[in-house]
RNA sequence: GGAGGAGUGGCAGAGUGGUUGAAUGCACUGGUCUUGAAAACCAGCAGGGGUGAAAGCCCCUCGGGGGUUCGAAUCCCUCCUCCUCCGCCA
């Protein structure tokens, strides 16, 4: 959520700010709804300050025995009309609640200016594509023919965009999943949580999934509606919702291994083949809070830290930072690392590291105590993909393909695999 | 699922209709004292919001929401969470 005082101070400057990022904000509507929430609301606080000082007295007159009648009679007159104004408040207030809340955080100023995914920009390039004498064959096909993926039979019992993994690719799968982590709270300095994969709306809230992206995700239909977590940055986040922390408690680095769960309203038709856009995936995610000062330096390293597996992988990919107009609602400046995929010949996301500055905590009440100021200030929130596993597999599979179809094990992973060496 | 109990400031814990946003203790911060520390003593110390150039003034919040009342931490309804016991169950 943006701090309401920009858009009450800085309106012309923040409607600026939206554009870059492709929303357009009625200047004059919200000008006017702000200007009657103004008046409401020093008019309601108002008639309080009366019907409180005047029940006081009552209290006093009451207690010296006088007689009490006439004040009541008067204050009894002023509760319809104190109820009259905060009615009309909360609805406006609303109104201006729902505006805000469907505003996306403002761009930092490094980020480039841009309307889609074509004006992003690349900033750094490591490894090389591997070069292949025979002809490759993407993962759907190889891990087919392993027979450790199966696309039909998850059809079956649950629909479209699922996978079934088996065998050793089922393990690979995992064994990637439990070096990420390892390497995460081994080497980064992350603390490792179990999560819950069902949460409420007053969660999903928090980090930005509700109220605008309610489509999005998958909720259950008991009397306490929960939603399946699309990502494990939902949890790990929240972890400091209304808190407030010490300075000795950041940053704060935590991570998960989950199950991320997302309906992928609206991409019909796109990435129908394999499993790189499923309904159900894996995700070792990783989310860091720290103080505002700190938080760009924090940025550079959690997405260092995601760099760092695909390096310990030699699977070769490019970063890229996303412009104006193609970042998720809750960041401030966001790096997408693409893995080389030579199946499909492109690079593909693999992780995804933002920085959401106090977009975040602000909807969370999640601050800490500057003890240069004394007060309670909002912290930032950070969160990146340290990687999508499932994606994961994808690469090693097709970037370690032999041309009878097998696949070489990745060093750092062989001691995850019992020493396996290659699955064929 | 059934029966009972409880949710108050960072923590503990008073408070059952009227200057109570809240006693007291601990913790924390500053000061006095001390060579220094401790102890003792003094003082400060909830969060959010509105308004204002600022000082300040004002409003809201005692798990959430609603109600009764001139007035609610205190009474009523409802939901949530936690604890104890019974039942069921991975």
């Amino acid at each position: 959520m943006l701090d309401p005082q920009l858009l009450r101070n800085q309106l012309a400057d923040t409607v600026d700010k939206l554009k870059l990022r492709g929303v357009e904000l009625d200047t004059e509507a919200f000008e006017s709804l702000e200007a009657q929430r103004k008046e409401l609301q020093v008019a309601t606080e108002q008639l309080q300050s009366e019907r409180k000082q005047r029940s006081k007295s009552i209290g006093q007159a009451k207690a010296q025995g006088q007689d009490i009648q006439p004040l009541l009679d008067e204050v009894s007159a002023m509760g319809d009309q104190l109820d009259q104004h905060s009615a009309r408040l909360s609805e406006i207030q609303g109104q201006l609640q729902d505006i805000v809340t469907g505003l996306p955080n403002l761009a930092h100023e490094s980020v480039p200016v841009g309307a889609s995914e074509d004006d992003n920009v690349e900033v750094d390039r490591w490894g090389e594509a591997r070069q292949f004498d025979f002809e490759v064959q993407d993962h759907v096909a190889l891990g087919e023919a392993l027979g450790g993926m199966d696309g039909e039979t998850a059809a079956r019992m649950a629909g479209s965009r699922f996978t079934l993994l088996s065998g050793p690719v089922a393990r690979l799968h995992r064994a990637l999943a439990q070096f990420m982590l390892d390497m995460h709270t081994q080497q980064h300095g992350y603390r490792e949580f179990n999560v819950p994969l069902l949460v409420n709306a007053q969660t999903m809230f928090g980090t930005g999934q509700l109220p605008k992206f309610a489509d999005d995700a998958f909720i259950t239909t008991d009397e306490n509606e929960r939603y399946l977590i699309p990502t494990a940055e939902v949890t790990l986040a929240n972890l400091v919702a209304d808190t407030i922390l010490t300075p000795e408690q950041l940053p704060m680095r935590v991570t998960a291994h989950t199950a991320c769960f997302r309906r992928e309203a609206g991409s019909y038709g796109k990435d129908t083949r394999g499993m790189i856009r499923q309904h159900q995936f894996e995700k070792v995610e990783l989310v860091q809070i720290t103080r505002p000062d700190q938080s760009y330096e924090a940025h550079e390293e959690l997405t260092g830290h995601a760099e760092k597996v695909l390096q310990a992988l030699e699977l070769p990919y490019r970063k890229i930072v996303l412009c104006t107009g193609d970042m998720g609602f809750a960041s401030s400046k966001t790096y997408d690392l693409e893995v080389w995929l030579p199946g499909q010949n492109q690079y593909r996301e693999i992780s995804s590291c933002s920085n959401c500055e106090d977009f975040q905590s602000r909807r969370m009440k999640a601050r800490w105590r500057n003890p240069d100021s004394g007060k309670p200030e909002l912290v930032h929130t950070l969160n990146g993909s340290g990687l999508a596993v499932g994606r994961t597999l994808v690469a090693v599979l097709e970037n370690y393909q032999q041309s009878d179809g097998s696949i070489t094990v990745p060093e750092v992973i062989r001691s995850y695999m019992g020493g396996l060496k290659s699955i064929s």
